[in-house]
RNA sequence: GGUCGGGUGGCCGAGUGGCUAGGCAGAGGUCUGCAAAACCUCGUACGGCGGUUCGAAUCCGCUCCCGACCUCCA
């Protein structure tokens, strides 16, 4: 708890001291999926990299109480903020579903998703459709307090104003406020609503044919993109509160437009701590669908793309991207999957090995204790700084070779303390499962795999015994017939091991 | 065009004013019946051109290239 975490704040531009609110408590806030469609994969790292973030604040000791939503409605698709299709009702109407069916259906492929990539589940996952009320009512405020205006049933925010009297619109995303205001567009409808090109709907009256609409003081419509955000984080974590997130493409505008109207209807800055996740590229650049630069979670678990060369499971791509920092770009090719997969598995691997160790010294520390009992503590630093999970797994497979060496007698436990042992085995049960999120595939626990290990086992001993026979058909056969089911047979000074490809 | 972020060894990726991560691939070695696995060693990289400095890949300027955002996007 005492620790000292620092965060990259997007406002500031900076790290800083993380410092809650509230001590001991941290209210997070993350713009979650707008479910009108598959979620695609770019959506999973960024959700990944604030589960991480998440897990990680949990292992601090915080009582965290992580929000994150589900977009059912006011996103639209198109040019801008007025005249435009709901993307949700957009689908209702080619798949000819209420836009609820819509949601429903994305929603759950949503929540299958972040299970097989084996994320936690917020504490709260509000839906935008069920604050409607508060969605008015943050509207109302906002006009009270001279930030929006009606204009044909419509509501817009006033930025200009907001930005005279606050000296912050466009700070978040690095705008000036003028060059927003020169953004004057030619196609944009509607345009004549607003009193400057900059300003954006909260409320928008709905057209005859749209699918999805309420009673509000101002008109039959629906709120606008952005407002349920504001709504919602203001509901469950208050006015102020500590980290807000998302992917790096909704600093601007949407979470430029969010700063806005909270700071409309409550006169303060919502969030402290503005975090974003970059973007994940497939071959170097943006994924797109449009350009068939593109690729499902389900493709790359089976290798059905012409991008990758086979599958690769859920595990090896959360640990994929593990090996870079959250704020950088990630760039998926095949060549760097297949790196992970291996780098994956021998992690995985030590793992095992680490935890069946027992100390064979005499327990007399020596410059080894130091070095490992050093490593134990560059990892939570490294974490704490920023959460560099790529940096703090460099330090773990450090510990790997060691634990390697270790285990095939290549160099002495002698020097190492109990203490140590047990801390560095401690370190990587709660680092690669509690706080990376990783689980071990291979051994997934079940009652097919005590089967197999046993059966495992049998072959294992009756080709040691072809060994000593020196029957090396027979046991070369044992040896090569697994290996054409896949499963890799591993010598070593303890006995023979076994790995499933 | 505007704004921002990058260009690091064969690939992916950290980092940073001097002690020069890590993964994968490659070379050599140890081990092994052979192989695999594992371990050890090795390649001394930071787009180009100038400048600041005792010293820069790391700071500054210029330049080339790439990407993101500016419009739906995580």
């Amino acid at each position: 708890m005492d620790s000292q975490l620092k965060i990259y704040n997007s406002l500031s531009k900076d790290k800083e001291v993380f410092t809650p609110l509230i001590p001991g408590r941290v209210g997070m806030y993350v713009c979650g999926p707008t479910v009108y469609n598959n979620v695609h994969l770019g959506n999973c790292r960024t959700f990944v990299s604030f589960d991480i973030i998440y897990r990680y604040l949990l292992h601090l000791g915080y009582k965290v109480r992580y929000v994150r939503n589900i977009t059912d409605v006011g996103h639209l698709e198109g040019d801008h903020d007025t005249g435009a299709e709901d993307k949700l009702g957009k689908m209702a109407r080619l798949e000819q579903l209420e836009p609820m069916e819509v949601a429903q259906k994305y929603t759950v492929g949503f929540h299958d998703m972040m299970k097989i990539f084996n994320t936690l589940p917020p504490n709260i996952e509000p839906r935008a459709t069920g604050h409607i009320p508060e969605q008015i009512e943050m509207v109302q405020t906002i006009i009270n307090n001279g930030y929006g205006y009606e204009a044909n049933g419509s509501v817009y925010f006033d930025t200009i104003k907001f930005a005279e009297s606050s000296g912050m619109y466009g700070k978040l995303s690095g705008r000036k406020i003028e060059d927003l205001m020169a953004e004057s567009r030619d196609n944009l409808k509607k345009q004549d609503e607003k009193r400057h090109p900059s300003d954006f709907a909260i409320w928008i009256k709905a057209d005859p044919e749209h699918l999805m609409r309420w009673n509000s003081p101002w008109s039959l419509g629906f709120p606008g993109w952005h407002l349920e955000c504001s709504a919602m984080s203001t509901k469950y974590l208050g006015t102020q509160f500590d980290i807000h997130g998302g992917g790096g493409d909704l600093k601007f505008p949407h979470h430029e437009n969010e700063v806005a109207q909270n700071f409309g209807a409550c006169n303060c800055n919502p969030a402290r701590t503005w975090m974003h996740g970059n973007m994940l590229l497939l071959n170097g650049k943006k994924m797109s669908k449009s350009d068939g630069n593109s690729i499902m979670p389900e493709e790359l678990f089976t290798g059905n793309s012409a991008h990758i060369s086979k599958g690769y499971s859920p595990m090896v791509i959360r640990f994929f991207m593990l090996q870079t920092h959250y704020r950088s770009t990630l760039d998926l090719t095949d060549e760097a999957l297949q790196a992970a997969e291996k780098g994956y598995r021998r992690l995985m691997e030590a793992y095992a090995s680490l935890q069946k160790m027992t100390l064979t010294g005499d327990g007399q520390r020596s410059e080894q204790d130091g070095e490992v009992a050093a490593l134990i503590k560059g990892v939570k630093a490294e974490m704490d700084d920023d959460f560099n999970t790529p940096k703090a797994l460099a330090l773990l497979f450090e510990a790997v070779s060691k634990i390697n060496s270790w285990k095939d007698g290549h160099q002495s436990m002698a020097g190492l303390g109990e203490s140590t042992l047990s801390a560095l085995k401690d370190l990587f049960q709660t680092f690669l499962f509690d706080i990376f999120g990783l689980k071990d595939e291979a051994a997934a626990g079940d009652n097919h795999f005590k089967t197999l290990d046993g059966l495992m086992q049998l072959v294992i001993d009756m080709r040691q015994d072809a060994r000593t026979r020196k029957d090396w058909p027979a046991s070369d056969k044992i040896r090569d017939t697994l290996k054409e089911l896949s499963i890799q047979l591993k010598d070593g000074k303890e006995g023979t091991a076994w790995t499933m490809e």
